[in-house]
DNA sequence: TATATTTGTTAGACTAACCTAACTTTATAT
DNA sequence: ATATAAAGTTAGGTTAGTCTAACAAATATA
């Protein structure tokens, strides 16, 4: 059986490297910085994973997942999505606060536990931040999707998704009057550094491109 | 933060000295036993847990919480109790299945959670096991339970709670057809071991008197 | 009370997960 | 093509939690 720390690095790379990859491999260094530790631990992770055959790594090389690595993160990911909706549906957490207790829910072991909570929850496809929520295959469709800072000045689009899930930038995105399913009018955008003039339920905003890079649209 | 460990460690103390307890201090060799661990590493956290100020102990003498410990102690209980009337009233685990996760939810770390979780179950009183669920400010009451094997021939006693938790006594004691509040009529106890005919809905078993201490009934 | 048994402690070792400091390889920019 | 910078690795060390083997203290027994 994995262990909890075995699991955030799958997870870690799931995400940098399958779910919204621009790219399809992982280094060191990115890896470590989303795991919040050094490079050198993060290297002594790898080759431990690899011998465990659940990614594919050689010394100074690249980083993916195995398909065993991935059916495992993606397991991982399911139980954090489930958590996630549970805490938002039932137990009355908002949107920012989901995920850091899911962070630690999601390591609880037990196959059971997992299957009735889906059902109790009534088979949900999309967490509290829009995303995807794995079946019990680990069959997870990959939407194609748009960033904010890619629609044209004068289009509305719908908000589906949230890239970064930190109670920061949740808190951020709900101060400007955004949340799911919110329409979004872009009134315009600086050529000089991406900044855009948005427009939500008549209220405008003003938002930096980094920002417009972690909303997701359709 | 207390590490998943010492929080078993504290756990465990509780139950042999604070509940139920025949002795109000514990040694170093049961404790380790209860906790699947041998007697020298217990030694070791035992002497962390000084530190700490969560124990009274000095070497070669006997265990026992601090009011610390014990707060502490009485919080994992919380947890776990709450947890496994989740798991039963709304996963539909039976009452043999909820401890062993109940065991990996506990150290969840989350004031809201709880609050949140125990608001949603309705403020319950008793786990599924029929012990008592302390309340947020740690209260609890400590019921004075008698056990099966104290009831006299020819009595008729309620089942109000199971000292032992684990599957394998759960299941037994389904199979002689008891559960929470079932009606158990003492046909006959033998002086050479204990062993006790009893009778529950007409149907009629012999018991040892280890299971009838594990059986505590009002 | 002397001896045997039980209980508890210490010393030394191991693994997982982390670190810093030094080094090597690969990539980038003159 | 070289020099610098970035990325990645290695060596050696720490802490928490575990173990075995040897020892010491306390308790029970003859
Ligand atoms: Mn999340
Ligand atoms: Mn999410
Ligand atoms: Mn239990
Ligand atoms: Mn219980």
């Amino acid at each position: 059986m994995l262990s909890q720390t075995e699991e955030n690095y799958l997870k870690a790379l799931f995400h940098l490297t399958e779910e919204y990859a621009d790219k399809p491999e992982a280094g060191t260094n990115e890896l470590a910085a989303m795991l919040n530790v050094k490079p050198a631990t993060a290297n002594d992770m790898l080759k431990k994973l690899k011998e465990k055959k659940l990614i594919h790594y050689e010394k100074y090389g690249k980083i993916s997942l195995t398909s065993l690595g991935k059916k495992q993160a993606i397991d991982i990911v399911r139980k954090h999505r489930l958590w996630e909706t549970f805490l938002y549906e039932k137990l009355e957490f908002t949107w920012d606060e989901v995920h850091e207790v899911a962070e630690q829910l999601e390591h609880i072991h037990s196959p059971k536990l997992i299957e009735k909570l889906e059902k109790f929850l009534g088979y949900p496809l999309i967490d509290p931040h829009g995303d995807a929520i794995p079946n019990a295959k680990g069959e997870l469709k990959l939407q194609a999707r748009k960033t904010l800072s890619q629609i044209a000045v004068g289009k509305t689009c719908k908000l589906v998704a949230v890239r970064d899930n930190s109670a920061t930038f949740l808190q951020y995105v709900v101060s400007v009057g955004l949340g799911l399913s919110s329409k979004i009018k872009v009134l315009n955008r600086q050529e000089f550094d991406g900044t855009m003039e948005i427009e939500v339920n008549g209220k405008k905003s003003s938002v930096s491109e980094r920002f417009a890079n972690n909303i997701f649209v359709a």
